[in-house]
DNA sequence: TTTTCAATCCCTGAAAAACAGGATATTTAC
DNA sequence: GTAAATATCCTGTTTTTCAGGGATTGAAAA
């Protein structure tokens, strides 16, 4: 019985370089790719495959919103993340989503194959420089920020000071520094400069 | 006279994926690749390509950097950057450092082919959606940074004080807040804030 | 060769943010 | 119904950043 692969990522170099490297394999079998989430969603109607190969960032949905909802919809499929570069942060997130593995793109042939092979079994593949970094992004965990502090944050990086932002709001000055110190406080962040570029890396603003 | 091709890329899957794609083309000779820096210049004292696909983004060094040295030692190669996936501000620098062409990863097999093609005739080959955004980034006129800028950012947006940057990199605090006075004055940008935020759009940081 | 640019250093004073340590209504969730 | 979370406000002090100058050195470009 021969795994069925799908793979869904924007370049085409990975693709083909995935497909390469699988094409010989006696128990893969290759059933097709897409470039972005709706033509894979698209794909899923007529053929399921055992395993998808997911990129993190597609052109039209984010690979985390996309596993989501595969995995509603194809509970029996499992899915393994690819990361581009350094963008881990949001791998755990994906993992919420239900994702059994994910892999690096810097990946080699032994270890897509053993990462397929892991997912099959229902095990969690975690590629080793991946999880390396994730045990790095899990300690500085997303927190969940109020509405308030979500609007403040974004004033913040639109370069208003604390008492622009009071005027804008209706508040008091102190009433934004307490939200604020409370960012701060929320993402670990020694000042404005982390903060705002902590942020940006976790997809708040 | 076939075209021999050298290509420098850290990850696995797009070598693949490029050699798989050229695999089959008569004028072509796929001569080896690299996934460093390092190794492609150990590479070359050996054997000498057309052209080189080049990845701007590599482990020891960066593409840019290496474009240089290979093309002051080679005159005779053409390169091609190969840029990852958002990352055209440095691209201009790439084709400044004498480099004929650039391609997004998610390039297909007859554009790859046509940029070949294109290289060799001495002319100068840019992919269209690369194109665009390299005017889209021209318009939101990206400043050019010095060494010491993008390094005094950097620190910044990990969240260290003009104080402690100093120690670390040996200035006074006066220099630090020169180059941010710089920085700002350089991104438009009424603060630190808003610095951070710029920069992390435009992909400096 | 002159000019420009990068990197370094210095000064003053004002503005803004960070830090500490509170308080009080009002929702929301259990 | 009570506890937790949210949003609001307060008074200070200390630290950092910002704005505006000016100046020197060395390297690279014109």
């Amino acid at each position: 019985m021969k795994t069925r692969i799908f793979i869904v990522d924007d370049h085409s170099m990975v693709i083909e370089g995935i497909r390469s490297m699988l094409q010989n394999e006696p128990h893969i079998e290759w059933i097709g790719h897409a470039n972005d989430a709706g033509s894979c969603l698209s794909f899923l109607q007529l053929h399921i495959p055992d395993v998808i190969l997911m990129d993190i960032n597609l052109p039209d949905k984010s690979g985390i919103d996309l596993c989501k909802e595969v995995i509603l919809k194809y509970p029996t499929i499992k899915i393994v993340g690819l990361s581009s570069f350094n963008q881990l942060s949001f791998i755990s997130k994906m993992l919420d989503n239900g994702a059994s593995g994910y892999l690096l793109k810097n990946a080699s042939k032994p270890e897509i194959l053993q990462a397929i092979e892991t997912v099959m079994k229902r095990k969690r593949y975690l590629s080793l420089e991946a999880e390396e970094m994730i045990k790095k992004t899990d300690q500085e965990d997303a927190p969940t920020l109020t509405r308030r502090e979500i609007e403040v944050l974004k004033l913040m990086s639109e370069g208003y000071t604390n008492y622009e932002m009071s005027e804008k709001l209706f508040v008091s000055t102190t009433t934004i520094d307490t939200h604020r110190k409370h960012l701060l406080s929320k993402f670990n962040a020694k000042n404005t400069a982390s903060l705002i570029w902590l942020a940006t890396q976790m997809k708040y603003i």
